[in-house]
This record gives structure tokens, C-alpha cells and sequence, in this order.
RNA sequence: GCCCGGAUGGUGGAAUGGUAGACACGCAGGACUUAAAAUCCUGUGACCAUUGCGGUUGUGCGGGUUCAAGUCCCGCUCCGGGUACCA
């Protein structure tokens, strides 16, 4: 068991309550380990970690060190030791601080400025999540605004090719390695320098349709490009300042929202489009966001959605330059005059120019994108460019409740690190848990902590920021294998044997980012010669969450489950004496809709919550809870315990009943497949159909009492114990091995075909397991049942599916 | 917006392209009981027919492929997850 204990909410607890966050912490872990004791999972518990552990903590920041010290070898497309980093002669000779420079840029991890969201009034850095859309702090109301702090980053785009090709491999659902695809975001195509007018600097664009250069009439850059003071003209500054000011209060998700209206501003400036050298106008736009590509784009409104809808708002020209692969003739008219948008392929028109000397009219798109690259690359205006739209990992927090960076920043601007061997540095104890007055995190109120001096005298601060959640959890299967090493990470040895992880459940909500980041974070250790495989899980399943039944006015308005009572099935406000709907929401305290397993474990018993969390449904699917299924499953239990514990019942000697052999092998192999492929929906329903069969017969076997509790043991282990007990053995049903199946119990003699006729089935008719198809369709047709359905026509066809169907095609 | 899932009776769900609704809850009727609870038995998608055999229809919506579609393909609707500082 590993407590991932870290975090927001437990910060903002300790923020309302003045608890320490580690008091709150251990309190929640030794409620939730009494609780899974008491639920039988077998957990090893000499194998419990917790990530706010400084045990466990200093060996996070030991990887953080790693990642420091660690530089992305391209050629090898491999991590490497910034020792092995060879530095270029010019850089050399620049001096001691270029050369640091120099690996700076180089490391895994680095300090930059970064944008966050900044709530002035509450002076804290405010997660995605607490910022509502029209902008404002959700816990105060104030409007947030972007701003840039020191942070921390982790070079993650350098290893996106190996994340990419790693997928390939992997036993996960499809839908997941899609999501992560699709999050790396591999696009191939150029990028373009573009001349302006009037300035030196090139404009560069990223564009995965460079063979569309010939329709660029405009450019559009990102509110936060770095040319931009450059580009804009004086006449143009006013508007361009407030149109910057309102797009630094937007969200990237609402910027990018197509069905929101796009909004932008010339900047004045004018660039020359390098195939045709004409003089197009720069636009700036909250549509093109700076982090991806080059944080600004040629417009190509005729071959490009965005692009069209922006110039169609702005007036701006649209020409096609390809003839559309369409039939219909409306439609390739409207495309051609640039009355319509066309993003498929098409035979390049108006795209050549003599001055230039660039022509791919004629051509497909396919020839049009190497041709045009080939010519860019030629003139030296442009280069072919893979890009990924994966960024840089914003790796710290402005909070308490992580993982202090074990960083020392110099007063003389040298950033070092702590040394191994000093490691863990402690997360120093707080009275107040509010960040400092600049924006900095609240470490900086630790002014003991804070402070330090090395030998010579010089005197340095501490990082301020912490981790963020990820970083415990991005390692914590490895700790697993050696928990209680305090010498090694882990011993190379042991890491050989338990890696890597068989099977990873886990819910879809960390699809992409935790998923991604563990990925990354083992790829780099593989690389440094720390973990032996390539990637970390090899099997992944996703299990659905459990949602529970709310209430909710007639306008939709949530009321708490302690405000409802049920009468004649319907559900009723206790104080409005409103009648509310019922529905389905994720669990929360809000809601007051969670299930505590107390509750159920004291009514029904340990083995009851399991069994019903198992038969609710098909594991990697959402659902809602409901107490009455609880009621079911124990039920089940409860007869399957008082036909079991009753002498009565149970038949000395070993001849067993036909039927009910055949049906305990059923059983024994339908749970055995269910398990492998983690059904325990219908493991549970085989065990209930077993059941019922020997109530029903009356009397069983010891021998198939006792096997009966062996497949019943997984599910229930408590109940089985006892009834292995009633049953006359002396030790433990655990270790018991798994009951084989015997297929000759459940062969079959015959089958009961059904037969249909086109497709419906209208009668059964029972037949020899091997009985050939020609003797088959024979007996079938001389039926009087087919006689009846046929009437006066012939079957113009009859498919027989040995022992599975017969269908009669009539015209 | 974009990416990924999902939708089957009153409810949770079952169904290698081959008998839709297994199993369970709920509900109805019955047995036991002075009564209730518990337990046991029977029925239970909808509609029609009912004296019985039965018939029609039905897996979110609209098309298609197939001897055969809940399942495969195309186009939608609604719901859920993620969208980089919740983890």
C-alpha cells in the first residue's frame, strides 16, 4: 500500500483548521488502513509507503537531482550525464558563465519564468480548476490574473519520440494509448522564416502545410510573442496594449474555443510571403497560443478553418490555391472563389510565380509539402520540422504540502544542489501555510530553514517552491521492491525480479498526465542504468468510479442526501416538502452522497461490500452505488451459508449427481476465465447460478461443498474460512490450491438449435452434438413447425452453424 | 472547442456477428405467521391476444453492410472522463 499523501486539499485543510498538514494526513491513512484491513485485501503491509515520508520523499528528490544532472543525447535519442556533455569550442572560449549557461540549456531540469494564474487578493497561485470561466477566483470572487514566476521545468518534449514509439507495444486499452498519442501530438511539416518590413528580426512560423504557402494572405502571432513590442507599430500600440490586457484574463481553453467568436488586432506591420513576395499584414490573435510551435502562424484562410472563420470576421483576402477533390459542382465553385473552407486534398492552383521561380501547380498535396520543403530548404528560408505538442512540465508549486526542492540559490546567482548524502532536506515545521507577501511560496515565512552559508561564507536562500503532486507518484512502484532500503533506492537486484509492473489498475482520469509523466520519469532511470526496463506498466486497466444517487430540485438545483426522504419511491425535500429527482453524481461532501464502508461492513459484513463492489458491474465501467444491490449479494451469502453449514445438506461418500457436476465444473471454469479477465461481475452470477441448482437438488457432497467454498474463497474470504471450518478442516482455506475443472463432466450429447427464419428465431429443436449439416437441415425441414412457418414458399437458402444456430432464408 | 469513453426492462447489468434481457435488485401474487420481519414458491421488457397455442414490437436517434446487427460501417443526440497547478 502506497499513501500518496501530498497535495492541495490537504493544504487547504490545514489552511482553514491550523492543523498541520501531517497530523491531518497520518489521521486519514490509519482510518483507511483499518478500514482495508477490515475488508480482507491482502496488502503487503511490510511494503507501505507514503509519499510525504522523508524516507521516502528524500529519494523523490534524489531523482530530482538525476533529472538535473541529466542531459538528452539526440543522436542516441537517449538521457545522459551532463558530465558526458561535450561542450563546443565557441562556448568554451565565451567563458565560465556561458559554459553553465550552455548545460543549463542542456539539463532535463531548469529555472525559467513561467505564467501562472495569480489571485492578488488571496495572494496565491490559483490551480486551473479554481479559476471560473468568467475569470474570477472561485473561493473569493476576485478576477485572476496571468503572471509570470520563477518555476521550475522539466524538458519532457525531448523524450516524446520515445513516449511515442513506446506506446506501440504496451497492453493498454486502445481508447488510453489514442489519448496519449494524440497528447504528444507528433506533427511533421516546416518552418518558414518570413521578412517584415522595417525590422531585421525574421518572423518563423511552424505550418504542417507549407505546400499552402501560396494561399497565406496574413499572419497571425500570439498575444505573448516575444517579437511582438518589435512588430507592432506606433499608430497600432494603443490597440494592440488592450487587446493584450483582455486576452491575458482568458483561459487557453477559452481561447481556443471555436464556437466562440475569435477576436484579434492588426498590429500594423506588414511581412512578404517568400513564394510570392507579397506584402501580407500581421494580426495578433488569442487563437494562436504561444506554447505551441513557434507562437505564430501564416493564415491560410482558404485551406484552414480557424483561418477562414478569423478572415471572414476581418475582412481579410482568401484565395484557394487548391482545385477541391469534390463532385459536386455548387460546392468546388464556392471553394474556389474562397467562399468555403476545403482542408482535404486537391490539385495545387495559382501556386507558382516567376520572380520566385517556385511552381507546383498540377500537384497533390503529398508531392506539394516535399516539393515546397525541399525549395525552403534550398533558399535557406526554411527547414522540414517534426513538433510536438507536448510542453515543457511545470514542475513547482507555490504551496507547503510537498517536497522541498533541494536547491540552493546563491546570492551571487549560482543555483546548486543540495548533495546527495544531505539528503532528505525536511520540510521545515510552519505556523501559517499562506504563501509569502510577493507570490513566493510560503516556505519563504521558514527563515531558519531558509537561510544558508557554505563554507567560505557565502550566503544563499532555499528553494521556496515545492513539488507538485506528480512527483511522489511517478516512482512509487519502484519504492515498492525495497521499501524499507535506506542505503539504495532500491537494490538493483530486486528491481531485476519484480520489474516491470504485470498489471497497473488504475481510473481513466490519469489517462494522459500521471500515465505520461511516470512513463517520462522511468525512461530517464532506464537510461541513467537505474531500472532494467524500458517502460514501467505493462498491462493497464482503467476501473470505473463509483458514483452514488443525489437529489435535485425541479430547476436542477443539488440537494445534500441528509435533506431527502423517500416516500412510496419518491423522493422529498425535508423542509420544502419539495418532491426532488433522483439521479447519478460522482460521490462528494458536498452532496453528503459518499458511502462510508463502516456503515456497510457493521449491517452486512466485510464479504457483502466486496461481493457487491464486484457484481455492481464490469470493473472499468462508471456506476452508481445503491444499498439495495448490497441487500442482494448479501443474501446470496446468507443461503449459500445455511445450505453449506448444514450436516443435513451435505452427502457422506463421493458419488456425486450428474447435473451437479457438470454444473460445479461449469462454474469452477467460468470463474477461473472471469478472474484472469478481472469479470467478477459474472463470477459472482455463475456462483448465484450454482447455488440455486444445488438448493434446488437438496443434497451435495462433501467434496463439492468444500470445492464450492474454494472458488467462493477469493470473493468472500471470511465467510469461506468459517464454512472450510463447519466443513471439518483444521487449518486455513487460503492457501488451499485453486480446484482443477474436469472437461469431461461438461461435455454435451446434444444441442438445442434454434432455428429462425429470416433472422427470427421460432421454435427449438434439440439434436445430436455431431450430427452432420445435410442430416440436419433434412430433419429440420420435414418439421412441422417449419411446414407452418415456410406455408407455401421454398427457403431460398438455409445456413447451419454447427451447435450454434439454423436460419432459414425464405424471399 | 479538442481528445477518449459510454448509452440494453422500473434499477444494476448479461450476451466469440448467431435464441436480446443471464444473474441480481425492485415490484406483484402465494405459502409460513395472530401479525410483521426473515425465509420459501410463482410471475415479471412493452403492446396485443388469452380458453390455450401464441403474435407484434424492442438494445439513445437516422441510414448502411450481412443469411443474421446490442455487437461491424457512416452521420447525429445526450451523458461521463481528460484538457497540462485536483491527482
Amino acid at each position: 500500500m502506497g499513501w500518496d499523501a501530498f497535495g492541495l486539499p490537504a493544504e487547504q485543510y490545514a489552511i482553514q483548521t491550523g492543523t498541520h498538514p501531517s497530523i491531518t494526513t497520518k489521521n486519514n491513512c490509519d482510518t483507511f488502513r483499518r478500514q482495508i484491513k477490515e475488508l480482507g485485501l491482502s496488502y503487503d503491509w511490510d511494503r507501505e509507503i507514503n509519499t510525504t515520508d522523508p524516507n521516502y520523499y528524500k529519494w523523490t528528490q534524489s531523482i530530482f537531482i538525476k533529472l538535473y544532472n541529466t542531459w538528452f543525447d539526440d543522436q542516441l535519442q537517449k538521457g545522459r550525464p551532463v558530465s558526458e556533455l561535450k561542450i563546443p569550442e565557441d562556448i568554451l572560449k565565451s567563458g565560465k558563465a556561458g559554459v553553465r549557461k550552455y548545460i543549463d540549456s542542456k539539463r532535463l531540469a531548469y529555472y525559467d519564468d513561467a505564467q501562472v494564474w495569480w489571485c492578488s487578493n488571496c495572494r496565491i497561485v490559483c490551480a486551473n480548476e479554481e479559476v471560473l470561466t468568467d475569470g474570477s477566483h472561485e473561493k473569493c470572487g476576485n478576477i485572476v490574473e496571468k503572471k509570470n514566476l520563477k518555476q521550475w521545468l522539466l524538458r519532457i518534449p525531448l523524450y516524446a519520440e520515445r513516449l511515442l514509439k513506446g506506446i506501440d507495444d504496451l497492453d493498454w486499452p486502445e481508447g488510453i494509448k489514442d489519448m496519449q498519442r494524440n497528447w504528444i501530438g507528433r506533427s511533421s511539416g516546416a518552418e518558414v522564416d518570413f521578412n517584415l518590413y522595417g525590422l531585421e528580426e525574421k518572423l518563423t512560423v511552424f505550418t504542417t502545410r507549407p505546400d499552402t504557402l501560396f494561399g497565406a494572405t496574413y499572419m497571425v502571432i500570439a498575444p505573448e510573442h516575444n517579437l511582438l513590442d518589435k512588430i507592432t507599430t506606433p499608430e497600432a500600440s494603443r490597440s494592440v496594449m488592450d487587446y493584450i490586457k483582455s486576452a491575458s484574463l482568458k483561459s487557453d481553453l477559452d481561447r481556443t474555443d471555436l464556437s466562440k467568436e475569435k477576436t484579434g488586432v492588426f498590429t500594423g506591420r506588414y511581412a512578404i510571403n517568400p513564394v510570392n513576395l507579397k506584402k501580407i499584414p500581421v494580426w495578433i490573435a488569442d487563437y494562436v497560443l504561444t506554447g505551441y510551435g513557434t507562437g505564430a502562424i501564416m493564415a491560410v484562410p482558404a485551406h484552414d478553418t480557424r483561418d477562414f472563420e478569423f478572415a471572414e470576421k476581418f475582412n481579410l483576402p482568401i484565395v484557394c490555391i487548391q482545385d477541391p477533390d469534390v463532385t459536386d459542382a455548387d460546392q468546388k465553385k464556392r471553394i474556389i472563389a474562397g467562399k468555403e473552407c476545403w482542408t482535404e486534398d486537391g490539385k495545387y492552383i495559382n501556386s507558382s510565380d516567376k520572380q520566385t521561380g517556385i511552381d507546383i501547380n498540377g500537384l497533390n498535396k503529398e508531392t506539394g509539402i516535399s516539393e515546397i520543403t525541399s525549395w525552403l530548404e534550398s533558399k535557406g528560408i526554411g527547414k522540414a520540422k517534426i513538433n510536438y505538442k507536448i510542453r515543457d512540465w511545470l514542475f513547482s508549486r507555490q504551496r507547503y504540502w510537498g517536497e522541498p526542492f533541494p536547491v540552493i540559490h546563491w546570492d551571487d546567482g549560482e543555483i546548486t544542489l543540495v548533495d546527495e548524502k544531505e539528503l532528505p532536506l525536511q520540510l521545515p515545521e510552519l505556523e501559517k501555510y499562506l504563501p509569502g507577501e510577493t507570490g513566493e511560496s510560503p516556505l519563504s515565512n521558514a527563515t531558519d530553514w531558509l537561510s544558508v552559508k557554505d563554507s567560505s561564507g557565502r550566503t544563499g536562500r532555499r528553494e521556496t517552491n515545492t513539488m507538485p503532486q506528480w512527483a511522489g507518484s511517478c516512482w512509487y512502484y519502484l519504492r515498492f521492491i525495497d521499501p524499507k532500503n535506506d542505503n539504495q533506492i532500491f537494490s538493483p537486484e530486486k528491481e531485476k525480479y519484480w520489474m516491470p509492473v504485470d498489471l497497473y489498475i488504475g481510473g481513466a482520469e490519469h489517462a494522459v498526465l500521471h500515465l505520461l509523466y511516470s512513463r517520462f520519469w522511468h525512461k530517464v532511470l532506464f537510461d541513467l542504468g537505474i531500472v532494467s526496463t524500458d517502460e514501467p506498466y505493462k498491462r493497464l486497466f482503467n476501473q470505473g468510479m463509483i458514483l452514488a444517487f443525489a437529489y435535485e430540485t425541479e430547476t436542477g438545483a443539488k440537494v445534500a442526501s441528509d435533506l431527502v426522504e423517500e416516500r412510496d419511491g419518491k423522493f422529498y425535500h425535508k423542509e420544502t416538502r419539495d418532491e426532488l429527482r433522483q439521479i447519478v453524481a460522482k460521490m462528494s461532501k458536498t452532496l453528503k452522497n459518499v458511502v462510508n464502508p463502516d456503515d456497510v461492513t457493521s449491517k452486512y459484513g466485510a464479504d457483502s461490500l466486496r461481493l457487491y463492489e464486484m457484481f455492481m458491474g464490469p470493473l472499468d465501467v462508471t456506476k452508481p452505488w445503491d444499498d439495495k444491490g448490497v441487500k442482494g449479494v448479501f443474501g446470496f451469502l446468507s443461503r449459500a451459508f445455511r445450505f453449506i453449514s448444514n450436516p443435513e445438506n451435505i452427502l457422506p461418500g463421493s458419488e456425486e449427481d450428474r447435473e451437479i457436476l457438470k454444473g460445479l465444473h461449469q462454474t469452477i471454469k467460468k470463474i477461473q476465465s472471469d478472474i484472469e479477465n478481472l469479470r467478477f461481475n459474472t463470477a459472482i452470477s455463475a456462483m448465484m447460478i450454482f447455488l440455486n441448482l444445488i438448493i434446488k437438488k437438496g443434497k451435495i457432497t462433501l467434496t463439492t461443498a468444500e470445492t464450492f467454498v474454494k472458488v467462493l474463497s477469493p470473493f468472500a474470504p471470511h465467510l469461506s474460512e468459517e464454512l472450510w471450518l463447519i466443513l471439518g478442516n483444521c487449518s486455513t482455506i487460503a492457501y488451499e490450491p485453486w480446484p482443477s475443472v474436469n472437461e469431461e463432466y461438461l461435455k454435451e450429447d446434444v444441442f438445442e438449435y434454434p432455428v429462425s427464419f429470416n433472422g427470427k428465431m421460432r421454435f427449438k429443436i434439440e439434436l445430436p452434438v455431431n450430427m452432420d449439416k445435410n442430416e440436419i437441415i433434412s430433419i429440420i425441414l420435414s418439421d412441422e413447425r417449419t411446414k407452418r412457418w415456410l406455408g407455401d414458399k421454398e427457403p431460398s437458402n438455409i445456413i447451419v452453424v454447427p451447435n450454434r444456430i439454423v436460419n432459414i432464408v425464405i424471399k
